[in-house]
DNA sequence: GTACGTGCAAAATGTTTGCATCATT
DNA sequence: AATGATGCAAACATTTTGCACGTAC
């Protein structure tokens, strides 16, 4: 895989450090969507004296070589997740504790799947924007837990 | 309408004062998605010594009650978008520059109505997650001005 | 009158940058 | 050999917080 690895950066004019192969290996085998210094945590002990810059700097040129993707606002603690490029998934976000959770699989894809092509190609032609990546975000709650005051519409 | 910002704040618990009423105000009237910045140069000349904080605060607590959201994320300069809650819509974040826009309202709103409520359904029970708004984003660039080397699929 | 909101400034993050060194190509 | 990545620490920006005072309820 680091075979690939090295191919897949290069193809995105990436060099294939041994920092980078491993923080695009923690990012893709994250369960949820890691912050940088999660990241940073998990990396450290793998790679000796990598620092948080250095990872930074690494989800940067993943970001733009849209082999990564920022999820940030989230509004928990305020810092930005990040999320490897796989395929589109749908996100729950809290709006209350800023948690960021992924949608059941299927569910998330057959969701998905309704969004019809043409009218995002439509989209493409009017705003000359090209899309990469469909984001769904659900934004709500976790735990209604009491209805406090909120009819909501 | 000073009489219904009264009334739709109480009804969220939140303390109607002259400072709320003006962020507010400029968070609605913003024709793109404010950070909380420009939300504080936008009412700064309206309320007398109104400061930044009590734009973070007041952001906090509209976000808490669910009249605003927070956007961010965004990857440009690295400050928080905020977004009134009004209904759903879509938008198109550019990966390159972090640049949030709207999609054409009608277009927005057809892509929308295609995601099968029931759906939604299914997922808050299974999850018990409570939906209370759908955000899609479409990541993308604006100009794609050169192809690079990026087959992406 | 009381609880909550405000303003100010300081503190606490989170993120970026400059520079010398090192590794990949 | 040359370009680009790394590590470190300092710089930066943004957001949060504590406290005294003011204001909506």
């Amino acid at each position: 895989m680091a075979d690939t690895l090295q191919h897949l950066f290069s193809e995105h004019g990436l060099r294939c450090t041994k920092q980078r192969r491993a923080i695009y290996k923690a990012l893709c085998g994250h369960c949820g969507h890691p912050t940088a210094d999660e990241l940073y945590q998990a990396v450290k002990s793998r790679v000796e004296g990598i620092s948080l810059a250095t990872v930074y700097n690494t989800l940067e040129a993943l970001c733009c070589a849209g082999l990564a993707y920022k999820l940030s606002g989230c509004g928990g603690n305020g810092s930005t997740r990040y999320d490897a490029a796989g395929e589109d998934h749908l996100h729950l976000r809290c709006r209350k504790t800023g948690q960021v959770a992924d949608a059941p699989d299927d569910l998330g894809r057959r969701i998905l799947e309704h969004i019809p092509s043409e009218l995002i190609d439509e989209l493409q032609h009017r705003t000359g924007f090209t899309v990469s990546k469909i984001q769904l975000d659900l934004v709500g709650e976790f735990k209604p837990r009491k209805h406090d005051r909120e009819p909501v519409a």
